[in-house]
DNA sequence: CTACTTAGTTTAGCCAGTCAACAAAGTGAG
DNA sequence: CTCACTTTGTTGACTGGCTAAACTAAGTAG
């Protein structure tokens, strides 16, 4: 309520160019997926079925058509044609020329209305606001950088997304937003690291743009960004590293996020007993976070702040070297009885790591393999992808009330 | 195939008491939840809702009525009425007297058809198979143990199975056999302990009695019957301690079993790096089984066909006792690790280890909340409840297909 | 005895499927 | 070029499973 005055200063803006079709449509559609919901198990077969025509549209490699969704999906060709016609109303997905005859018949090409709605993403960082809007296949079409002094405040939160909105507001779907910290149901529950508790910030924002908005931690975030592709029921163990360390397992594309919420707080959990006890900042020794974080491994210099180059820098130092083959070994401890555990499809390492280059990866993998566990196989580990805009997984979480997982916004697919 | 001969010898019998009503209606009941679990998400709402209600009338405390079902499944009092007409046609539910009066006409009470149908548990062990019919609230209303001697036949198990229900057939719903070892869908892809590789297992007992037919391993088996009041959607930590260790996550009633099926597979994982190097049977050393097992902790006396009295026994000489301090040092490593990543509602110590008494139970807690890492809640740690019925488990396992986690089969309730 | 409350059934109608017939638009053999 | 055949997609009659609303049944309270 106050602190935009002197905030307002440092705004950066970007492209905004976004076809304005369909204005109208969106209450539409929004009223009738929510009724839909509500119905839940009695008429929301139909809403099911729907977004398993549009996650086919979507995700298909191959062209897609009302004859191949009847296939796919099992349905009859006249449902299939109903449900298409219903999905085109909506301005969801249009026609898009012919596919080649396969002895018959030429069939219509289905996709989807890459740019017909927009889904608002907001990326609360200590300092800065990072807002964004992200079209159907995942192309960020409008951003903004709000760089923000003293004090994170939520009406300014609301503001930056309000002024980012601001002539979109028929084709915004939903909206998002991640911050730092512990997150449950829309609720902010508490974050150290902007000094908010219990802050019901779903609500706030539904409110302040009129459609459905989802609250989620930047650990999360991540981890849904790099599920992007993922095949149902895959199970995925995403390990953030950064100022601290962080975890979030996904299972098919959703989060599993625990009894209390805090699923994945590896961070201060012990795993050096033996030799140097290395002091953690949370008062206990032996921490994952103290030998693991990009702090520990690359000295204080490290913020998250930093871009991938100066990080890489860092990380080229002798010390660093070294403190980084400690760190790994640390992790590496984490990670074997964590798969052990869940027998996860993979193993992401994300947050800045990637920065750290190949040898820190490779440390990683020997000293996971260094113990071959009888009855276990050993896991593939990578690095998160750098390339993938951060906005995915906040996009992906915004849609999951309204689409479900039907679109996973993956442009190249 | 040649074993049975000497095996005949040592089979022991118990009450065999079951109403013989229903007879001809089990194949109606199959063949209908049969076709609608093939059209899935066409028809299968029916399906769904005869699950939902059949389990409000299995769960609820107070008692349940037509006019209850309709106020907790949202549906109208004239579909919950049509509901009920079905499942009492099935024979599953019936009709148990009136309620009191709450201003009105008198409610007719409706119960789960306890014994209506039976369900076949063969728990195989390595000289022993243990076969079992339970009734639909989990009782146990016949059992036998057939020793066997000389390595374990396919062939013995399915005998055993068709000699424990003969007469019975037509009221069988379900069964499921339980194996040491890797187990995933229906077959068995390896047991050392039976000598075992890709048994198809399901499949030839299926065909045996006509009847589907599971397969799951005995680590799993435990954790299910642990999880029988699962609340849905809570996450459970099983830890089977025994000759060997492992584990099991439910959630909700469900097991995660991982990408490869080998979920839970904790017991070769190093935790001990310091001190001296505890050698494992595995050839590793500083394995969790090597310090945690009830045979690292007890000595080579132990075995899992020890009974709780014995076992007891071993663990009150001094040297046990200490080393199940490190046992639970030890485990108590890998649990930190474990609920911080899950997030688990509580965490339960079965197989042998409630035998061990309230002492070890005592020194694990107290390893465990020793480091209490920063934004994770402890979480609470109980023994298996040896009061269980170990059929629970498989029995629950056998009815998913057929009546998905419908009926808890836990008759105090 | 009457008004009101709660339980449960009956009847008509609707929604979203299926099935089957058909129109539309292509291919390839003669 | 024509005709038989294939594939795509639409249309209309039918069906299952729900809702809504009227009704019956059986109780309580004034």
């Amino acid at each position: 309520m106050q602190a935009q005055a002197s905030a307002t200063a440092g705004t950066t803006e970007e492209t905004m160019t976004v076809s304005t079709a369909g204005l109208q449509r969106k209450s539409d559609l929004l009223r009738r997926f929510a009724r839909n919901a509500q119905f839940e198990a009695q008429t929301g077969i139909r809403r099911e079925h729907l977004l398993k025509a549009l996650g086919l549209i979507a995700r298909e490699p191959a062209p897609v058509t009302r004859a191949v969704i009847a296939r796919l999906t099992g349905l009859t060709s006249a449902t299939a044609s109903s449900l298409v016609a219903e999905l085109i109303a909506l301005g969801l997905v249009v026609e898009t020329g012919r596919a080649e005859s396969t002895g018959g018949k030429r069939a219509t090409r289905l996709e989807i209305a890459r740019d017909a709605y927009l889904v608002v993403v907001a990326v609360v960082r200590t300092r800065a606001i990072d807002t964004a809007l992200v079209d159907l296949a995942g192309r960020t079409v409008a951003s903004r950088r709000l760089d923000v002094a003293g004090g994170m405040e939520v009406a300014t939160v609301v503001d930056a997304i309000r002024a980012l909105t601001e002539g979109f507001e028929p084709q915004v779907l939903a909206a998002c937003v991640q911050v730092p910290g512990v997150t449950a149901g829309g609720v902010v529950v508490e974050s150290v690291q902007l000094g908010w508790r219990g802050v019901p910030l779903a609500g706030i924002v539904e409110e302040a743009i009129g459609a459905p908005a989802s609250v989620v931690n930047d650990v999360d975030a991540e981890a849904l960004t790099e599920a992007v592709d993922a095949d149902d029921g895959a199970i995925r163990l995403v390990v953030h590293l950064g100022e601290g360390v962080g975890a979030a397992i996904t299972n098919g594309g959703t989060l599993m996020s625990g009894a209390t919420g805090r699923a994945g707080e590896i961070g201060h959990v012990r795993v050096i007993y033996e030799g140097e006890r290395t002091r953690c900042r949370c008062g206990l020794s032996g921490c994952l976070e103290s030998a693991t974080s990009m702090s520990a491994m690359l000295g204080d210099a490290y913020t998250d702040e930093l871009d991938d180059h100066d990080t890489s820098l860092l990380a080229s130092t002798a010390e660093a070297r070294e403190r980084m083959g400690f760190g790994a070994r640390a992790l590496a401890r984490a990670l074997r009885i964590s798969s052990a555990l869940l027998d996860p499809e993979e193993i992401v390492i994300a947050g800045a790591a990637p920065a750290l280059g190949p040898h820190f990866l490779g440390t990683l993998r020997d000293e996971y393999e260094m113990y071959p566990a009888k009855g276990t196989t050993p896991v593939p580990i990578r690095y998160g992808r750098p390339e993938l805009s951060e906005y995915l997984g906040p996009a992906r979480f915004a849609l999951a009330p309204v689409l479900g997982d039907a679109l996973p916004l993956t442009p190249a697919r």
